[in-house]
DNA sequence: ACTACTCTCGGAAACGATTGTCAAATCCGT
DNA sequence: ACGGATTTGACAATCGTTTCCGAGAGTAGT
């Protein structure tokens, strides 16, 4: 029944690297930077590959995905289900939020213009009380 | 008692013709889609001059920006004070919204974490009545 | 109007994140 | 282990945007 006929995901060596990277990362990182963090460890791995795995990741919904005021595109675990971030400018620091109150309204006020299909994008970004000193 | 020493600001054709274009424009535009309708009126401005005046209108407040998925900055004139979009996906036709609950919502949701200076960013992306047919 | 001093313009080159290419390496079912 | 399909990775290409820098234009003062 399902319509859905993704790539096989095959168990290599440099897809286990960059999930295990994402597993243990506490804030939003860039491609690049894992790709870094990669080389530090040894576990090298092609910068395309790390981009590539990254996306697939994120298709598959193991991964929120966001861009930073510079145009690069940030990961990080995350749970399931729709939620949004409180991100520490400073550290990357990363708290899920989830805020019932928004949704209803920003479908509210789409629904009130007569917009259909809607979506919304809300991050939240200050910094965090550690960073604070 | 303005602290404001910003640049001086002349009065070139340039940079009144990109002022006339976003004067008139209803949704967001790319300075790519800016710098073509210039050309298109014969009122032809350099891309990196487009660039430049939509970045200090925008400086100015005079435009809101944002950045589409393809990683594309677009610009609008709008009015002033905080508030949000509802954009159609298809035309670009654009309601500016706000929502006092939503930002109160944000600086607590930010509080109750201990996070300081906080600032949010919050769109809606929809398909506008009009395109819906 | 003329000058002098800046600011601004614009075309080309530089940039930087991301994507495309494609031969070689690697998986994995058999 | 074999063989076909997938994945990798070094490199080139793309594309929006920014920077460079010599030429051009606005503005205040005369
Ligand atoms: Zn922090
Ligand atoms: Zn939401
Ligand atoms: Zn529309
Ligand atoms: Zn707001």
């Amino acid at each position: 029944m399902s319509t859905t006929s993704e790539s096989p995901q095959r168990n290599t060596r440099q897809r286990r690297a960059v999930a295990a990277i994402m597993a243990d990362l506490e804030g939003f990182a860039s491609a690049q930077q894992i790709h870094d963090i990669l080389k530090q460890r040894g576990e090298s791995v092609g910068l395309s590959t790390v981009y590539r795995n990254l996306q697939a990741l994120a298709d598959a919904d193991l991964l929120d995905a966001l861009r930073n005021d510079d145009g690069e595109t940030l990961y990080r675990r995350c749970s399931s289900g729709h939620h949004h971030h409180l991100v520490c400018r400073q550290c990357g620091r990363t708290v899920e939020v989830e805020g019932p109150t928004v949704e209803r309204w920003a479908d509210a006020v789409a629904d009130d213009h007569g917009f259909r299909d809607v979506e919304h994008t809300l991050e939240i970004f200050g910094t965090c009380g550690d960073c604070a000193s």
